[in-house]
DNA sequence: TCCGATTTGTACGTATGTATT
DNA sequence: AAATACATACGTACAAATCGG
């Protein structure tokens, strides 16, 4: 059985040339400059068209690693390049954990499979009896407890309910993928932050982390038809896991 | 004398093209379909070329706003019509209560005029002896505390620094621009937890705050020449600020 | 002050490819 | 298999901002 589970390798010119002025600009010396060549320049370079070249620009424009400059040139913002744990997009906690400088590891602390819930269900677009599956995971970074995650499905999403190992050893992305054919394309994400002390109703864990306060991502996952198919609660130790967003602001 | 403070009024076609489009979707039935017309039937439409219509719904389709499934359609997606206070871009403290449902209101609490702190001072680029000014805010909900708000500029910045009453009235933002000829354009946060004891030594203020913990933004603002101008300190009780974001996802 | 040269910004027309129905 | 609809790319053209002479 083949199951593709590799990302599809994307050969669209745009991601090529993208690619290849990534690493134009990561072996740029910014101290000296920052000015990238113009548009004409590059585009012959690569031989592509100007127009796709500008495409590619706008792109890194908007994802604010590069800035533009009407009739004066484009320039690489130094910032971008520097930040390690970025809020957008979405990265795995794995990743999260080993990019800001910690050996990471899991724990599967508890699994239910048949939890009512209306307040969740509504979320998943669920009727309000609909049995639910949760599962409870902690990530440690250098033994330490540095994120806790809970996830919500509809019990109804697996045909065969993933084991408790699977669910520690694989990213629920995953599982969703390849079990339920339901592939996460979205999230929304609404944040709050939370006391220690708060969350003990909800579980005990939280007596383990080395902090006062933590970061809590309120987020539901949409599929490929854009529905909503994962409910997860994520707390966030931020003396480990430090967000950060560079944003373009608008304010006058 | 005129001081142009108004956003500049945009006209390029492609700019016209979205809020045409955007209220075509909020009139939109979305509970009868999602479903927009296709790119062509909008571009004889609006009496524009395909292409234009094209970047304008890449653009939505990277805020979420749509999504496009290759020679099938463009679909709004309904959640990012929802969402009232979001993460990006950023805004107006006062915008930010109002959008929440509350009253806004504004108290200048403190301003320094000489303070040194070569760590802050290092953020904003300067020489770690430079004189900063620095700004403490609380904003308001209701009558309840809902952000509380460090800002630090260079000394220097300002040729006359404004008076207490035009920080307490007026936004940072503006008076960087009137006063000193900076426009802020990008910022970049680093977001943290924190619990309201641990922020005790930076203020009395946050005794006020109804609730256990806070979500910290720390930011640097960027100007035109993306030179640092502004570091902030924001702390926002997420009882009554709850910020929302969508989020592609890339996990497999 | 003005005038080109350079560079980005915007828009159109056209063509071809690919996925869905 | 055909029609529809989105995806990508090229060439061209002109506008607007910046800079140096």
């Amino acid at each position: 059985m083949e199951t593709d589970m590799l990302p599809t390798i994307r050969h669209s010119l745009t991601d090529n040339v993208k690619d290849e002025l990534m690493r134009y600009i990561r072996r740029m010396d910014l101290s000296e400059s920052t000015k990238l060549p113009s548009e004409l320049t590059i585009a012959q370079n690569l031989g592509v068209s100007r127009i796709t070249v500008c495409r590619v620009l706008g792109d890194l424009e908007q994802e604010n690693v590069i800035f533009r400059i009407h009739g004066k040139g484009t320039f690489v913002n130094p910032e971008a390049l520097q930040i390690k744990i970025s809020l957008n997009p979405a990265q795995e906690f794995h990743q999260l954990i080993e990019r800001s400088g910690h050996r990471p590891q899991v724990k599967m602390v508890r699994m239910e499979q048949d939890l009512i819930c209306p307040g969740i269900a509504k979320k998943l677009a669920l009727a309000p009896d609909a049995p639910l599956l949760r599962t409870e995971k902690v990530y440690y970074a250098d033994e330490e407890p540095a994120i806790l995650c809970f996830n919500y499905f509809s019990r109804a999403v697996f045909a065969e309910i993933p084991s408790w190992e699977e669910f520690e050893n694989t990213s629920a992305f995953f599982l969703l993928r390849e079990r339920a054919g339901r592939v996460m394309m979205r999230d929304r994400i609404e944040m709050e932050a939370k006391e220690i002390s708060e969350l003990l109703p909800l579980t005990d864990q939280v007596k383990h982390f080395n902090c006062k306060a933590l970061l809590q991502f309120d987020t539901i996952n949409y599929d490929q038809n854009n529905q909503p198919a994962m409910y997860g609660l994520c707390y966030y130790n931020t003396n480990f896991i430090r967000f950060n967003l560079l944003r373009n602001q608008n304010i006058y």
